[in-house]
DNA sequence: ATAGAAAGTGAGTGCTTGCTATCTAACTGT
DNA sequence: ACAGTTAGATAGCAAGCACTCACTTTCTAT
């Protein structure tokens, strides 16, 4: 038989079930939404019992807003990853909001949005959000600063970041398709063209 | 004293009371959201009993759906609306943008967005939505057409309004600003107003 | 005028929710 | 080894939920 099997220190036992938690959470809302990610249904997800749960988190609520910080990072990563390579033509841009299609389509991405919409509705809610909405945003930037500032002022480039995420994240929501690496549909695909069309025409390639 | 202050027919009753239930549930979604639409929550807005509601809809989903049926007409009337004017210049464009952006923070398409938020994890109202939605898109299409299908090809019509709304659904679903009638704020304005640049400098305008 | 139907009331039903209290199991410092 | 602390399990509670039912009020047809 193995030495010691099950032989972990209290940081590692709680580090475990707290991450298992989240990771539950995450998974909870992306599948059934807000409303159905009850305690018991988080419980049941991550293996553990309620007790559990109250123990490291002292109301639903400090589990979400924990949930939020969790999978923020993550978001802030597939981002970076996604936006992060040689981006000159228009056939690079629209390969890139493709790509960032299926990363707002992630359960990741998908999780935030159902707590933002809570959180219009739940004052302390938005309130717990603000700082990792803050920081989300400002890290995109920076992301997108990195690769295009040498294209675009600075102004532009944030209008820029505005139209194509918010016009992303408006398709996610009206996305009902659970699946998501369903492929765009043509209008959607048409859509994503024409906005590379559009930035790429607008702010022409520097002649090197 | 007047001649008969309440007498009323029962069909005159009847469509009172529901008009009253499915904008008291209107009022409840934009305000509160949809998990705190409670039936007991839409009673006391419209000022009648749970057996008033329960008469007229079978069940909670029936009333939600009633209402998405009830504010869809009025979304496709307010984008006809403030679509149906002339459009040529950046500056036209830009204003069209910019009351769009009025028209979907309104109560009536914020109450469609919940629902629409909801109808992702609920696979009834899901479907229930469904022709709802295929008809409101489709009216808009149309709408758009009247007045642009003159100076783009039919799917770049399809693709540009689907850059649109979808960017201010984005917008309106991060706004978690309450107030509805809040300035653009900087960063919007310039995006709205790029967005517009780059349409009309895409598209440009026929001679006469 | 009156029987009958429809509209509206409000107390009640069973169920789920977030959360707590009580207890046992697992780890830690000495 | 063993007292003390932390982690986790289980049963249960008050509140809120969607929905029902026996009942009163309001209209309608004869």
């Amino acid at each position: 038989m193995t030495t010691t099997p099950s032989r972990r220190t209290q940081a590692e036992r709680r580090e475990g079930t707290i991450t298992a938690l989240l990771d539950a959470t995450v998974r909870c809302l992306a599948e059934r939404g807000y409303a159905a990610t009850s305690t018991a249904a988080v419980c049941a997800e991550a293996g553990v019992s309620q007790g559990a749960l109250f123990r490291h988190f002292p109301t639903r609520q400090a589990l979400l807003v924990a949930t939020a910080k969790h999978v923020a990072t993550r978001n802030v990563a597939q981002f970076r990853a996604t936006v992060a390579q040689g981006v000159d033509t228009v056939e690079d841009v629209a390969v890139v909001l493709t790509h960032l299609r299926g990363v707002v389509l992630s359960p990741a991405n998908q999780t935030w949005r159902e707590l933002l919409v809570a959180a219009r509705a739940d004052a302390d809610l938005r309130a717990a959000l603000h700082p990792a909405r803050e920081s989300l945003q400002s890290q995109m930037l920076v992301a997108a600063a990195d690769l295009w500032a040498d294209r675009l002022p600075a102004d532009d480039l944030a209008a820029v970041l505005s139209i194509v995420v918010n016009m992303l994240d408006g398709l996610a929501f009206s996305a009902l398709d659970p699946d998501p690496a369903a492929p765009p549909g043509r209008t959607v695909e048409r859509a994503l063209r024409l906005l590379a069309e559009m930035i790429v025409s607008h702010y022409p390639q520097e002649q090197p």
